[in-house]
DNA sequence: TAGATTGTTAATCGATTAACAATC
DNA sequence: TAGATTGTTAATCGATTAACAATC
């Protein structure tokens, strides 16, 4: 039972941390200390311990945490302890790179169908999936479980298919069309914006040139 | 000549102001106040005024902005007034839909050459972009000029590419590796976590549906 | 027990918002 | 000129860091 509020920002660091444990959990590490997570992953230790404090006391003084413990209570917390079904629309090249990304499937995240309009590409299968018809979106939606939906397609067409999406009471979409799409409260988005991490990568460059230079 | 230190929050912005820039300059629109934008982009108009004045006066007091010249303006902030010469390295799922990426010219991303190791793959093209033996990236990038490198193979490879990148010269890496990279601090890096993206948004989904049990 | 490290409060720092004088 | 809207300062808000008492 988690606190009521917490901020964005302790939120956007859970992944972060969730890799770091899972990676350390690989490597047979048992226990770790907020001092020792903070030196590999370059945050203060005292971030760690408020970061974590929000979602209840996971440690245990004098001793540190059990990663284990820790990695599994996070993954709780972000909700990959259940199965979480996806679907795809637009079997692009993006949409077919998203299709093969095995590592999903360990973390719960199972993609279970993608759409596309192109009559060439209705009826195959990438990567074991099948590609349907965008017209049959409705009725797959009302026969199956979909929790999340995939968008990977020109953002005129983006715009189209979220609104379908949300009446056909989808509550969360992956937006990688390059514009922001208006839902209601009640259903989550998250955005990811190549173009806007290219022109951003491309500052942090010219920046560096500039210091340089001085 | 803009001022020394410009808050990472600010810059992080700048992208979008420059999407919907880029909107209205489509549409036909040559002025906009801070009020309009506001309402179109859902921040306060406080913060666009704040944010664009770490830069220099770009408005005019009882007009607002000109569309196009704050759009070229921010565009040369950002650094996307010049050509960007990009390498990828990968040829797989992902790495080809980026390679098709058409957009990223108009904003003066070239994508000039691929890598990848697989032999059935080096030799081929990929959307006109030729497929490059990852042994002789380089060579490469002594001949040519690399403003950026694409990383999109799996993270063990990924970190070993990204210390020759550094040591080849290579200023800035776009990084899509489930990993952090270690770089020196002259190199800039920008990553795109798809993993931490999605258990992002499966936390929001999760958030959603306990609100409503209340 | 003594040592270590958490959980948590208080202090600092930075970012956002509000307000308004400057000025086009 | 009068009205509108910026640029900029001050006030508020939130997030990070430091410090240390609690406790394993």
């Amino acid at each position: 039972m988690e606190e009521v509020k917490v901020s964005k920002a302790v939120i956007s660091r859970l992944p972060r941390y969730y890799r770091y444990l899972e990676e350390l959990l690989n490597n047979g590490v048992e226990r770790i200390s907020s001092q020792e997570l903070s030196e590999m992953m370059h945050v203060t230790a005292s971030q760690i311990r408020q970061d974590l404090n929000h979602f209840g006391g996971f440690g245990q003084q004098g001793y540190g945490y059990r990663v284990e413990n820790l990695h599994d209570e996070i993954g709780k917390i972000l909700g990959i302890d259940r199965i979480t079904h996806l679907i795809l629309i637009g079997a692009g090249n993006l949409g077919q790179a998203l299709a093969n990304y095995t590592n999903y499937r360990r973390r719960g995240f199972c993609i279970e169908a993608i759409f596309d309009k192109d009559p060439a590409k209705i009826g195959t299968e990438v990567y074991k999936i099948p590609v349907r018809d965008i017209n049959e979106l409705e009725t797959y939606i009302a026969e199956h479980p979909v929790d999340i939906a995939t968008i990977t397609i020109p953002k005129e067409q983006a715009v189209l298919v979220a609104d379908r999406l949300v009446k056909a009471g989808v509550k969360a979409i992956w937006n990688f069309a390059h514009t922001d799409l208006a839902v209601p409260e009640d259903v989550a988005v998250e955005n990811v914006h190549l173009s806007e991490s290219l022109m951003h990568l491309s500052y942090k460059l010219k920046a560096r040139e500039e210091e340089k230079k001085r």
